[in-house]
RNA sequence: GGGAGAAUGCCCGAGUGGCUAAAGGGGGCGGACUGUAAAUCCGUUGGCUCAGCCUACGAUGGUUCGAAUCCAUCUUCUCCCA
């Protein structure tokens, strides 16, 4: 089966340029792809996870990724799906996400032998200059054209600086110096980028004469169309000191059922027949289904022992009661511990609560308990004594806490 | 550059001098029910040394016994004209 086939299949294929085209040269040997990442956070969220997922798929089928940092076209910010105008961000910010970028890619791309490259767009935009671009570049645009884009529809209404109308022409040159300068022959990205990727197509068509193509994929959304991977805190991390493996694990363990089979396609390497049955269990059953995703992209982002812990950690909680080491922990020091300390410190030690007054409303709604029991007394002071194994704090139903003395 | 309007709690949005820690909705959190799901229902949602106190309606200053509400200046945003 191709890639294009197997990308289809396992749900990532949102909107593509020219389908038999792309087909038969997937099929014809090593295709140059690129994908654009904007280094806005100094890690990875799961929607980019998608991303690499399809770098890899193609990579395994021998085409060549090409991850290309917008270290030059975040200077300006993409409007696509924006409502507000993004942060501008320093240079030395930019390179250092960037460099970020590179040690997760490494964990599923192979870059030897130049089997997948990294390039960094600052290295063509920032010395860009103005009337020249506009000339060579600008005058391939319609400015009418451009306005009926998706992209910058929801924009007309709030406002939209010149500044940010020009984002389509860079990621469109992009496309243009990466055929020409690494022979670069599709590019894909996020379903939100298509018209991004169109104006890069039809530039460098148009520039160059060559056949160049795009390829969308899904947005990671639930079965109610919402953005997934937003947690509390914010989106859901890559990366283990900003998302502990424990809370990532329990993000996917915690899916909506209509969700498992898709999540199933898109994040892992499963066979898909094993996708489809995995997806087809009804009621209490498809818990199992939910272990397995949990598990395995726990597995893939932070290896397999990470995922273990979590999984066992999260079975010895939910099944066989609150007793388990592998919960995320919070040591104070027995100085602060002193003779003891009440109940609503301790939670904010644990930072488990934002506030005195939140953890007074938890206890006071049962939403707190200690070692198993429910506390009620939000004056309940715990002494060294009930420290000697530590506490095993249970917030609400899920969120559990250990603090321990140290 | 000229003119008109807007700014309220996490978000949206009522509120035009005391009854306003501020309606309503969304979201969040907790509880019940469950399958660590969804839906539903109930409660809660500024902070604290919590029957009380403090801080809050873009910012600063003023009028008043009393202001989110009135006045002045400033800031930001939107719209119309150029």
């Amino acid at each position: 089966m191709s890639v294009f086939d197997t990308l289809k299949e396992r749900g990532y294929l949102e909107q593509c340029t020219h389908e038999e085209e792309i087909r038969e040269l997937l099929e014809s040997g090593p295709v140059k792809f690129y994908i654009g990442f904007d280094p806005t956070a100094d890690s990875l969220h799961i929607g980019h996870f998608i991303q690499i997922m399809v770098m890899a798929h193609m990579q395994r089928a021998g085409h060549i990724p090409v991850a290309l940092i917008g270290g030059g076209t975040t200077m300006i910010g993409d409007p696509s799906g924006r409502s507000d105008m993004r942060q501008v961000m320093t240079q030395e910010r930019i390179a250092q996400n960037g460099e970020m970028f590179k040690k997760v890619f490494e964990k599923f791309l192979t870059f030897e032998d130049d089997r997948a490259l990294m390039v960094n767009n600052a290295d063509w935009i920032l010395d860009l200059n103005y009337i020249n671009f506009i000339r060579d570049v600008g005058s391939y645009f319609s400015v009418n054209q451009m306005l009926a884009a998706e992209c910058y529809k929801n924009r007309m209404e709030k406002g939209l600086t010149f500044l940010e109308f020009n984002y389509m022409l860079l990621q469109a040159y992009d496309f243009y110096r990466l055929h020409e300068d690494y022979g670069v022959q599709m590019q894909f990205g996020g379903n939100d980028q298509w018209s991004n990727i169109i104006a890069g197509v039809n530039l460098t068509r148009k520039k160059s004469g060559a056949d160049v193509y795009g390829m969308t994929f899904s947005l990671l959304t639930t079965s109610e169309g919402i953005k997934m991977g937003k947690t509390a805190k914010g989106a859901l991390w890559l990366d283990a000191e900003k998302t502990s493996p424990y809370e990532f694990y329990q993000y996917w363990r915690n899916i909506a059922d209509a969700d498992v089979e898709k999540c199933l396609a898109l994040l892992t390497f499963l066979p898909m027949d094993e996708v489809r049955r995995l997806g087809s269990y009804k009621d209490e059953k498809i818990n199992e289904s939910k272990e397995t995703l949990a598990f395995e992209v726990t597995k893939m982002i932070h290896g397999e022992e990470e995922a273990v812990k979590a999984q066992e950690a999260s079975r010895a909680l939910f099944k066989g009661g609150p007793d388990s080491s592998d919960v995320p922990t919070v040591t104070i020091t027995a100085e602060e511990l002193g003779d003891g300390l009440d109940i609503l410190t301790i939670l904010d030690k644990a930072g488990l609560i934002s506030s005195k007054s939140e953890g007074r409303r938890l206890v006071q709604q049962n939403g707190i308990a200690v070692d198993g029991t429910k506390v009620t007394d939000i004056a309940q002071v715990f002494t060294p004594d009930d420290f000697s194994d530590g506490l095993l704090i249970k917030k609400g139903k899920k969120i559990y806490k250990k603090v321990t003395v140290a």
